[in-house]
DNA sequence: CATGAATGAGTTTTCATTCAT
DNA sequence: AATGAATGAAAACTCATTCAT
């Protein structure tokens, strides 16, 4: 039995990605974690602070995913693969905390200051981006916008797939987008 | 004045898409639109309702928008270009309805029998991939796949765009995206 | 019927008066209003809110009765003994705004802000002892002390008098607190 | 460091003078009184419980304070002086202590079946009253309301000048009631 | 003895919806 | 048709009290 915070966190991750903050109810999460009610007021100010709480947990997952697998190689290609195909190594690994992370960036639920101070998973992208356009092997694109193109294709890869919309499998949808990615930055 | 219930539309529409659809009251919508809360109920049941509808009007306009371009031309790759240049001017023209029809791909706060029965704007995407394809001009991926990624990649940069965040121009990061989109399906 | 507003106010002055503002609940005063208890929050930005309002109203009633009573006279002593007349006077009548506003001096449940613009009581009293003063015909005592003393006399004597532990008639303590109240200030 | 259940007493004590006894919350009090919260039930039965033990312990220390005032001398106006005196000089040695019995006065938090073995206050000076009364040197006044009247002076002025609103000395406001009482009382 | 996490019944507050006017 | 006061069900949040450690 793990904590009961992290029990409460659980809980509300799961139900936030399927409902929406606004539309999941304390009680739905305190029953969802086994717990009263009122608990979730002893680790937490409030709804919405669980909720910027969750978004650091997620988002410090991610990033660190993200870190990781940008730190197997220092080719700036073979980074920049790595990296996308982490995307969706990650949201296969932990669906919800992928989905909240991208749901944020969508509506705007979240106290902004939590942004501020959190490392984001975009500060990967952008750091590996930037080393590719440094070295010629990218086009010169703003690293910032080539961050949400992969972002955004990965994200509604990820939506259709799961949705059940694409006949392709899961290996086939990740390894075209994979591609997909490469052939948007890499000048070869 | 244009008629009450358009007003309400209009309303219920920036706010939704301001604040999310659960957390905007009824009665906030009344007051934005200069109208009694009651009125919402002569011309919607409810205000799921009244979201239902909003989405139909916002996905009917953005798949006019799309279609429009994509009738310019026969080319499967101009008419992929023109789709996604479309997305850029209906996402400047009409932004509310842009960000309100995309935030019901994510949260699923609207009624799954809604998308069922509407056209919607992936339908001209996949239509155009599918010719690409058939044509040999595009790699053979799934059109929805395809439809995804370029939607996804529109949103982002919009995104990050409108929140000051990228410093190129609109005019640069539009024709940045459509050719990075091209690149993504056409052989050449 | 009054209106809703007042019935609400009047149901919770009594019941605040009766077991202070914190025991009080919103349902209570809702139940004693024949209301429902949203409708608290229609005309009231919370329950502290609603006792501010309330302390204005009875603070405003009690001042209006002590001018009254003061400007029926022009001799200090004749003033002076008519509005701690009307002070016995207005606790029978209003036996709930009386205490009410009693009640905030000693407890400070009430909004700080509330009376730095309210008219209140001890204003009346404080111009009738100023003038008595100046006239030469009252010791020259502090105003402010003075209306202290005149109003904590009153509210004890009448605090025991409901509480039926004094044996004398209401008229005789009010006639015995009236003398024993210009002992205090007069010369003579 | 006293023992646990006197800093839980003093804490409560300090906080239900500063905020009301309802608004007061036993993790307030356990936290001023660093100790956990449990630990109030191991000493009392419960918060009410709390509120009346500390009413018994502030009322038994005004009482002895002012029975020891008038033990000092014999004639009725001396002994009426030195009780007045005592007022003041217990106000500010224990101002907690005072302001709590005072409370309890005006707002029934407590349970009435304290008040009926606990040696009041008040008693001493109905006793100096009755006295004087009796030996002719005062008014025959009832002895109940004259104490009325001169604790309520001495609450009155006493949070008038801890509120920093009389400009006069506290030695003077003092010197001014303790005349003023005799004034209500003293034939002479 | 002492702790403080856990409880659940209670509170305040919100809001979609109805309905008399 | 239009209004907005009124409703009540359900939301968020609080807190005295208990109890396992």
């Amino acid at each position: 039995m793990a904590n009961k915070r992290d029990d409460i966190c659980e809980a509300a991750l799961h139900l936030f990605v399927e409902k929406g903050i606004a539309s999941t109810t304390t009680r739905e999460i305190a029953a969802s974690a086994s717990t009263a009610e009122g608990n979730i007021y002893r680790y937490f100010r409030g709804k919405d602070h669980l909720a910027d709480q969750i978004f650091e947990i997620c988002a410090g997952r991610f990033h660190r995913a993200l870190q990781e697998a940008a730190g197997l190689s220092s080719d700036p290609s073979a980074r920049f693969s790595a990296i996308v195909s982490a995307v969706f190594e990650f949201a296969e690994a932990e669906p919800d905390s992928f989905r909240f992370v991208l749901m944020a960036h969508n509506t705007c639920e979240l106290n902004p200051t939590v942004s501020a101070e959190t490392a984001l998973p975009r500060d990967v992208f952008i750091d590996v981006v930037k080393a590719g356009v440094a070295s010629g092997q990218f086009y010169p694109l703003d690293p910032l916008l080539v961050t949400g193109w992969v972002v955004g294709m990965a994200q509604k890869a990820i939506l259709f797939m799961s949705a059940g919309r694409i006949e392709a499998t899961g290996a086939q949808v990740k390894a075209d987008t994979i591609d997909g990615a490469l052939r948007l930055v890499s000048r070869t």
